[in-house]
Parts: C-alpha cells; sequence; structure tokens
DNA sequence: TGATCACGTATAGTTATTATACGATTATTT
DNA sequence: AAATAATCGTATAATAACTATACGTGATCA
C-alpha cells in the first residue's frame, strides 16, 4: 500500500502526488499568484532539478489549473492569466507578506522561501535582542519534561545575581520579546519572566508543579474594542477598518497574563482619564476590566 | 552534468544532496533538536515516505553527525544526546520561535512547519483586520509592474467615498497594519496608504513617478536608546537585556516614514516632557531627530 | 508469556528523475 | 539580414530514488 500523502486542510487541493511534487507543484502556484510568471529555470535553480523534470512539473500543473498560465514567448516563461485563481493556501496575501517579513528580517533563510524577487518592503523597526540559543533550548526542555531550571535571572531590584528556580510551563510573546510563564519557588507563585533577562542556565531540578493552577495564564479576558465616540464619523470609520470591526466594535480575547502587554500596545494603560484626542480607540468594556487593570499595579 | 544543489549559507551545512534529501536531514535535525526525538514514523507522516527510505535518511543524517543522536530501545525513537549541536540554519532558536508563533496565530499551515508537539505558547493579542486578498494583489503588481492603481480610499477627513489615483513602490508594517508608501497624484506627494483602508480598486493606469524622489522613505534616521538615566541600577540592566543594548545604549536605524509608528511602539513620542516614571526608555538624541518629530504633526 | 511495536536490513520492483539531444520560436547581437 | 543565444517541448535511454514486502531482533506491556 501506498503511504497516505499529506493531509491538506482545503479538500480544493489536489491529493495523492508525492510530497516533492507537491512542494513544487505549491512553489509554482506561489510564483504565478505574486511574481506573475514562472520560468523551468525557476524550478531548477530551487529545486536543483532538470530541464525535463521542470518541464513535467509544469505540465502537470497546467492539468490541475489550465486557465491559470500561458506562454509567453516574448517573455519566454509561463506567465499568469488576468483569471488566475491560487490553488494552495501557501500562495494566500497573509502568508506571502508574512513570508516577505521574516524572509527580509532575517528569520528565515532565503533558500527557505518561495520568494523569488519581490516589492520593495521595510517596517517600524523595534530594538530586538539576538535571542539566546542556549536559554531557548532550556526552556523548551523544561516544559517538555516538566522539570525545573535554576537561572540566574536579572531582577528589577537588585544588580546582584538572583538565582531562582523556576518550572515554566508555557511561552509568550509581548509584540517585542520572549517570556516564559512559569512557577517561581522563590516567591511561590506564577509569574512572568522575560528570556533575554535570564543570564544563566545553572541546571535541571525535579518538581511537581501544575500548570493549572496558574490562573493568570488560564484566565481568559474578553477585551471590547471601540472608536472613541468623539471622533468624527471618518475617522471612526478608519479605525473600524484598520482594527477589522464590525457594527463599530471588535472583541479581543486575552490572557490575564498578557493584559498589561496588550493594553499598552494598544495605549490603553493609563491611569488617568484617557485623552481622547490622542486616544482614538477605547475599551468599551473598561467596567469589567478594570478590576483587573488594577490588580496589575499591585503586582508589578 | 548534475545541477547545481541549493546554496546555503552557512559552508558547514552539507552540500551536494538532492533538495528532498536535504530538506528531510533538516526535520530530523529541527525534530532532534526541538523535540528532543525522532523516529521513522515522523519522517513517513510529513513527507510520506517508506520506512525503509525513512531508515535510511536517518542513517545518513547519523553519518553526518554521529554524536547527536543515539537509539533508546526503551523509548523506540532516536534521542538527542545531551552534547547535541544543530546542523542547520533552520534548527535555530529564533526560527523554532518564529514557526512556532507563525504556526498557531494560523499564518503557516501545520504541514508546511517542521513542528510536531509544541509546548504551550500564547501572545499579546492585537485586532487583526484579515488582509484583503484582492487588495494586496494588485498593489504588488502595481509595484511589480510600475503602474499606477486607481483606489477607493477612506479618508480620515470625509465619509464619503474618495477615488485616489497611487503609484505605489514599496510595502510597508508598522508592527500592527500594512501600508503602501506610494505617490498620491491627488495631493502630488509621496505619504502612506494603510492596505485596510482601500475599499476598492478600480483599475490600472500608466504611470510615471521616480520613487527614489520620495525622500521620506529613502531617508534613514538613527535612533539612539539609551534607559533613562534616573532609573534604579537594576532596572537600567533589565533594559539593557530587555533591547540589547551594549555600553548603555543600543542604535536603532528606521526610515523617516516610519518614524512616527516606531516612536509611538516605543512609548516616545510625547510632546511634553515624558514622565521619567512611566517612560523608562530615552531618546539619546533626540536634539539630533527633533526636527523630524516636529515635521511629523504638521504632515499629518 | 505472548502480543505489539519500534528498529534494521535485504531483495526485487517501480517510479521519479537525469542526461542528452533535437527541432521550433523568439529576441538580441553582429 | 543573418547569425547567436536562450527558451520552450519532447523523445530516448540510463540511473537514482524510493516502495513494497518480508524477516529477525529487542523492549514494553497487558
Amino acid at each position: 500500500m501506498q503511504e497516505p500523502p499529506i493531509p491538506t486542510s482545503d479538500p480544493a487541493e489536489p491529493k495523492g502526488l508525492s510530497w516533492g511534487l507537491e512542494t513544487r507543484l505549491q512553489f509554482i502556484d506561489f510564483r504565478l499568484r505574486w511574481e506573475r510568471r514562472i520560468n523551468r529555470m525557476d524550478l531548477t535553480d530551487h529545486f536543483g532539478l532538470s530541464t525535463p523534470q521542470a518541464s513535467l512539473d509544469i505540465a502537470k500543473y497546467t492539468e490541475l489549473a489550465p486557465n491559470n498560465l500561458t506562454y509567453d514567448r516574448s517573455s519566454k516563461a509561463y506567465v499568469a492569466t488576468p483569471g488566475f485563481r491560487p490553488l494552495y493556501q501557501r500562495s494566500s496575501a497573509q502568508r506571502y507578506l508574512a513570508e516577505l517579513l521574516a524572509t527580509r528580517m532575517g528569520v528565515v533563510e532565503p533558500a527557505a522561501s518561495f520568494i523569488g524577487s519581490a516589492p520593495e518592503i521595510d517596517w517600524a523597526p523595534s530594538p530586538w535582542r539576538t535571542i539566546n540559543e542556549q536559554t531557548v533550548e532550556a526552556v523548551v526542555k523544561a516544559i517538555r519534561e516538566q522539570v525545573a531550571i535554576l537561572v540566574s535571572y536579572q531582577s528589577m531590584t537588585s544588580l546582584d545575581e538572583s538565582v531562582r528556580l523556576l518550572s515554566p510551563h508555557a511561552l509568550g510573546n509581548d509584540g517585542f520579546r520572549w517570556h516564559m510563564r512559569a512557577f517561581c519557588h522563590k516567591r511561590q507563585r506564577f509569574s512572568d519572566f522575560v528570556l533575554a533577562r535570564v543570564l544563566r542556565i545553572d541546571g535541571f531540578e525535579p518538581s511537581h508543579v501544575d500548570p493549572s493552577q496558574d490562573s493568570h495564564w488560564h484566565t481568559i479576558l474578553t477585551l471590547v474594542l471601540a472608536p472613541n465616540p468623539d471622533l468624527a464619523p471618518a475617522k471612526k470609520r478608519v479605525l473600524e477598518l484598520d482594527y477589522g470591526m464590525e457594527d463599530g466594535q471588535v472583541q479581543l480575547p486575552c490572557r490575564q497574563a498578557f493584559l498589561y502587554y496588550t493594553l499598552k500596545r494598544l495605549g490603553l494603560y493609563t491611569k488617568e482619564a484617557p485623552d481622547p484626542i490622542a486616544q482614538q480607540i477605547t475599551l468599551k468594556n473598561r467596567d469589567e476590566i478594570q478590576p483587573y487593570i488594577d490588580a496589575l499595579t499591585a503586582q508589578a
């Protein structure tokens, strides 16, 4: 019996092909959509195959999507038709933009990406500490094996090294930095630890912590965001579009553990009354959330 | 003659292998590092190969990195040795975390990722408009072919549809949203347009715009960030670690076009004197940058 | 103790892919 | 205007990659 092919979420995606061929067909689809052209040479460069095989792959793609491409003798390449319809999820706009960004930021090696030539792109930069390989490896291992790690952690209160025994159970990203969610045996409570503040890993120790007791992690709040009602209608409409609001609001599920970072990023973490001009977005259910906001100051 | 294999950046990475085999070896490397184990079944599931071939692949990996794995009869799998050293860039911690995040956020299909079972992870959520496929496709096409697009754009000033002719030349991401950088033929100047505010694409038109004239895009400022000097030494150290500062500061290159978004994200966009307690980070070369900051209000 | 499930490996067969070559079409150079 | 180069598709034969199947081994578990 033939081994079953890789399952794909979209039932319209062709099945029963070998993993290699399927990947190459996805490549053809991707290049056609985003660069509007594909060549045998594109295939031979990226996958290291021969020209006859590249021809066969293109022929196979043409069989699957005859209306997606035509050969243009002038440019010596297949070009996407105006009515091109992508065949694979891999060719989605969201995926394309994410891949573009990751490749340019150096997170993804160019050889691992389907992108050939792409439009100029840049982003609002943020200072980014290069991630420590050993720290991540140790934390991931500790989470998987459910053991504690002994770490030297840079605390907010003292320059001296503080050695702590931590039992991590999850990873988190606040938009800037990576955290671990862990039980601190010193303070006897769950909290967040920024991975970049881990100065050294001193070893592993057995641990008996139940992650389900981390209530700040498991409590999921729903923030209801809306445009500031005092804004002009056009501005409100802009905000609705920017944030994907429907009926003038959007619900944002948020773990209590991320409440501070989420509000901070949205510019909603203010103790005073927010300035309606600077503050374009409001927290519509602030009454409901306020107790959790008050709890933040007590904890930090 | 054999076609040349895919070039890899790291000269230590093995070469001369077929693209398929190389990918499978990277998979083995990745799984060993992050899940500490690999099986024939992992390979047959992910790539749809037969068990003898999976055996051969593992044997090949063992030949390349004999000290990275041992077979554990008890768990019926190869496990990573304590002294495991990754062979491929693909197995880096940064890549792993990025892949974890992208997979969980739904940007990358699970089948396209090497991740099998992974630790629990979450992030500070932000409202995210689902990207419009047609808009991205049209903008990318316009940039590539150097033509203008006629769009209905939701402006800040009027609820009525405003039709504009735009000549885009680059894409940008402000941390929340995707933009295009384009010449607006109506206002006769370059500026940013949020993709989500594009209500409709009305067609393409020939265009003669020189992207090199977009000075806000091509002017690259250097922001010098430092911890607030009034903070306690331990807090300063924390910020240095969080933001990868060396000698108490970090340089952040930033296009003038992104200045507003960058300062906003860092909480540095204040017209009044910043509050030293809330404001943990300072812009060390504010004198130098201030003229550009002043120019922002005039423009917006 | 026996069933199960990994492993490795061997053999034979099939499929995928390569190497090479040819003619056709188009753009570019001479 | 003619030669050159590059692309396409395709045909052939050869090779490499991979599959199907089977068998023996050691460890775990009911």
